[in-house]
DNA sequence: AAAAGGTCAATTGTCAGACAACATAATCGA
DNA sequence: TCGATTATGTTGTCTGACAATTGACCTTTT
C-alpha cells in the first residue's frame, strides 16, 4: 500500500501528486497490458476514485492511456516517446544532461539597447524603454554547437545575469523564478545558412545550414518576456515531437 | 439551459461531449477572465460537477485554463496558437488550406522494392516482404516547395494510390481509413542540404539549405504504418510549436 | 455438435450531496 | 484609521451509490 502523501509536506494540491504517482504507475506498466481497475488503484495510491480519475484524464488527453467502459484503461505505444520531445519547455543544459551529453556554456556576452518600435509593441514597453541581448555559444567538447541570442527587457533580467555572475540557461534562471511565472513559449523552426555573424560564432563557413528556432516566451498571463534566436549545427540535438490527430 | 445533449443520438460518453460543449464555452471567455463557477457552468451544461470536472481537467492539461482553488477559473492567452501548431497531426494540404495557401500536388512517383533489414525489423515485416516508396513534389504557384517520400508496407497503401487514381496526401488518405487507425506521428525535425536527388526535384543547387523532418507514423497499438522524409524550402510553411513548461 | 441466446461478474461512466481548504470582500471593534 | 474577524463564494476532496458496457461462462435450441 503505498501512498501518494510523502514525508515531507508537499503543498501541491493532491490531484497533482496523483498525477505525478499516476506516471510512475504508468511507467512500470508494459505497454499494450492494462492498469489496475479504478477502486483498486485508488486505494493504492490512497486517494478517492473521483480524484484518481480526474488525474487519469489528463493522461487520457495525452494519449498515454485508453479508457474502455467495461473494460478496463490500456497503456498505449509508445509511452515512452513523450520525454524526447522539445513539447515541453525546457533549457538546453537540462535537455542535453538527460540524454547524457555534456555541454560546456561559453562566455555570456550582454548588450544594453534602446527597444526596436516592434519590441515596444510586443512587450508593451513604454517610449524609450531599453532591453537587453544576451548571447552566448553552448559547445560539446570544445565544438561549438549551438548560438542562442535572447533578447527581454531590462527589468525581467535576473540579477545574476545583470552582474555577471551566473553562467547557465536563461530560461533555467526565468523558470525558477516565481516572478513572473514563465508558462509557455511559441517556437517557430527553420532552416537557414549561417550569417557572418553567426558563422563567426560557431567557427563555421558563412552559408553553412543551420536549424533555427525562434521563441516566444510567455507568462500564463500572456505577457511577452522573452524573445531568443537559437542556431544549431544539424546532427547533434535531436529534436523530435510527438504529433498526433486531432479527433481523439 | 443549454444541455450538452444533443437531438440526434451521439454515442459519445458523455465527457467527450461535455468536453466539446466546454470547448465552445472557452471559445467565448474573453482570455484573462473567468469561467462560470463549476457548480454554475454544470448546471448550464446539464452534468454532473464531477463529469465536468473530469473535461476541465483536459484544457488544464493542455494549459488553456488555470484554476485556483477559492479564486475561480481563468481562461489563459493565448488560447488561439495551438491551432497554428504542428503539434496537430495532418497533411500538408489540409495545412495550406487552413492558412489560405494554395498548393498543387506534383505527380506520384511509386516504385515497389524489397524491405530493408530495418524496416523488416520496425514493420514487423517477414522476409523478403515488400515495400513502396511513393514521392511527390508540392508546389505553389509553379514553384516547388515540398519534396515528400512516403514508405511503407504494400499492404497499407490505399488502392486509390496503387491504381494512380490519386493525387494528393497519403497521410490524409490513411486518417481517412479506419483500418489502421493512424494515431501518432513521431517527426524528427533537423536542418539539411540538399541532396543531388532532393536538388533536382526541387530544381535548387545542390547544398542548398533545407528543412527536413522524419517521421513514423503509428497506430494507436504502436504497430508502424509509414516512414516518411520531407524537404521544405525554408519560409514558405512556418511550423510552430506551443513548448510549456513540465511542472504545470 | 454447433449455434444462438441468457446470466453474471468486472470495469468504467455518471450522479448527488457533503464537507474541507482557500481567497477575497465586507464588517466590526479598538 | 487600522487591524482582526466574519461572511461568502470558489475549487479541492471524499463517500456511496447506481447505470452502461463488455466479455466470459453457461444454457438452450437447432
Amino acid at each position: 500500500m503505498k501512498r501518494v502523501m510523502s514525508g515531507r509536506e508537499d503543498s501541491r494540491p493532491l490531484y497533482q501528486r496523483t498525477t505525478d504517482a499516476l506516471a510512475a504507475v504508468i511507467k512500470d506498466v508494459e505497454p499494450g497490458s492494462y492498469l489496475p481497475s479504478e477502486p483498486k488503484l485508488a486505494r493504492q495510491l490512497g486517494v478517492s476514485r473521483a480524484t484518481l480519475r480526474e488525474a487519469m484524464r489528463v493522461f487520457e488527453g495525452q494519449g498515454v492511456i485508453v479508457r474502455k467502459q467495461g473494460v478496463g484503461t490500456m497503456v498505449t505505444h509508445p509511452p515512452h516517446v513523450i520525454e524526447t520531445g522539445i513539447e515541453k519547455l525546457e533549457s538546453l543544459e537540462t535537455l542535453a544532461g538527460r540524454i547524457g551529453l555534456q555541454v560546456e556554456m561559453g562566455e555570456l556576452e550582454i548588450e544594453e539597447r534602446e527597444a526596436t518600435d516592434l519590441e515596444i509593441e510586443r512587450f508593451a514597453l513604454e517610449n524609450g524603454a531599453r532591453v537587453v541581448d544576451v548571447s552566448r555559444v553552448i559547445s560539446t567538447e570544445e565544438r561549438p554547437i549551438a548560438y542562442l541570442v535572447d533578447s527581454l527587457p531590462e527589468h525581467y533580467l535576473p540579477e545574476q545575469v545583470q552582474q555577471r555572475r551566473f553562467k547557465g540557461s536563461i530560461l533555467d534562471l526565468l523558470v525558477r523564478k516565481q516572478k513572473p511565472s514563465v508558462n509557455t513559449s511559441l517556437t517557430e523552426i527553420t532552416a537557414v545558412s549561417a550569417s557572418a555573424e553567426v558563422a563567426r560564432e560557431l567557427g563555421i563557413q558563412r552559408g553553412d545550414v543551420l536549424l533555427c528556432m525562434e521563441a516566444w516566451l510567455r507568462t500564463r498571463e500572456g505577457d511577452l518576456i522573452d524573445h531568443s534566436f537559437s542556431y544549431f549545427l544539424p546532427g547533434t540535438f535531436r529534436f523530435s515531437i510527438v504529433r498526433r490527430v486531432q479527433g481523439v
